[in-house]
DNA sequence: CCCACCTCCATAACACTGTTATGCCCTCAT
DNA sequence: ATGAGGGCATAACAGTGTTATGGAGGTGGG
């Protein structure tokens, strides 16, 4: 049983479950809730999904199509390293604010015995495309030195998911860095530098005002 | 109930419970799991440390020792930039021989419903004292531009986390990212960079013969 | 020496979990 | 109208963390 599920029960759940991961975090996600919640019985969830990781799998699923579509709607402009801090951002704030929800998408950590297949892997990638057609475009620009996109862009990656996750778990809390500290700004200047980028114009690129995003919806 | 337990059967469940979790990953630290193995029952568990979270706590505890130590053991060479690579290394392939404690340990994934404390954070971020110690040297060495060491030392240790996640998540498999691909001294030797290294330095200090460290036992 | 006490744990229970077998109901096609 | 089948409600099973209870076993005081 794997995704494409459409039934009006099916979708219900899949809100539901949603919903619950975002408010109540992951110990909220049981069968008897999710049932109580759609008003159905437990068995609705076999029914759809087959067990409740594969519904867990499809509500992650959901999670990385909504990040991609994020990060697509970003207009690409003549600062090819700009765009690219501004999508890191947006990832960032997307984790922030749904912290329980990229906690399962990306924590590897098997809840409820979930674990990624390789198309799920491969899906979990897939918003990294557009970050290494950005990478493509620093490179081409003189502003990153020659080298291999997808490990550029892999590097970035790395970055990434180590603030979200070290963020989540309060390792940047108030007692332990002084607040106001412009840290994500600082990390994806120097990142840039490290690319290849100059240090004036990683600064300058990370000053520029506002690319500011369209609007998804 | 905080940790410094030394009773026998205390000792016998946490050596039971990290080799549980090294062998059979989270899903195999049950009480009855563990007071099967210790040849007890579950109360042992409760009477000794007050939860199974807070059995786990002293885990993950003594982890953030084992690592520390590590660090501990490495020397101090006249190179502080290939030292820090040392550093990280030697995190890696800890996290590499012990997944399921490194995931425990820094997840924030509410394994058994655990959550860490300001103590914990506190804890858990000790071993970067270390790191911070020798990013200083890098910076006093005219290697890096001056800079706060601790927000450096961050920059490195989210870099590392997320190379660690991804990695433990999949997505550094061979069907992603081509075999042999030397992806951790890239982002050593580019994190040096961005960090105000030159690249000819930062290349010098990945490749150096082994600063081989004193191994610890 | 004996008795009180007190720590540690074995037993059993409670409320929960994921999952499955069974069977009913309701719909839809023939 | 009648058979067929999908979707779900019910109930059960095996497992979980946790707690109350009570019984051993050692320890200290009289």
């Amino acid at each position: 049983m794997l995704t494409a599920v459409s039934t009006p029960v099916a979708t219900r759940l899949l809100t539901a479950a949603a919903r619950l991961l975002s408010e109540e975090g992951p110990a909220a996600l049981t069968t008897r809730r999710l049932a109580r919640e759609v008003g159905t019985s437990t068995m609705a969830v076999y029914t759809h999904f087959g067990s409740l990781p594969d519904l867990v799998r499809a509500v992650i699923h959901e999670g990385f199509q909504r990040v991609a579509e994020r990060l697509r709607a970003l207009p690409a402009t003549d600062d090819p390293v700009a765009d690219l801090f501004e999508e890191c951002r947006v990832t960032v704030e997307y984790a922030r604010a749904e912290p329980h929800h990229f906690a399962v998408m990306f924590s590897g950590s098997p809840l409820a015995g979930l674990q990624m297949s390789e198309d799920d892997l491969r899906i979990g990638s897939y918003a990294l495309r557009i970050a290494r057609d950005t990478v493509e475009r620093c490179i081409a620009a003189g502003r990153f030195r020659p080298a291999e996109p997808w490990l550029v862009t892999r590097h970035l990656w790395c970055q990434t998911h180590g603030l979200i996750q070290l963020e989540r778990a309060g390792y940047f809390g108030p007692t332990l860095v002084p607040p106001g500290t412009p840290y994500l700004e600082t990390y994806l200047r120097d990142f840039a530098v490290g690319a290849g980028d100059t240090l004036e114009a990683a600064t300058a690129s990370m000053a520029r005002p506002h690319p500011r995003r369209a609007t998804p919806e």
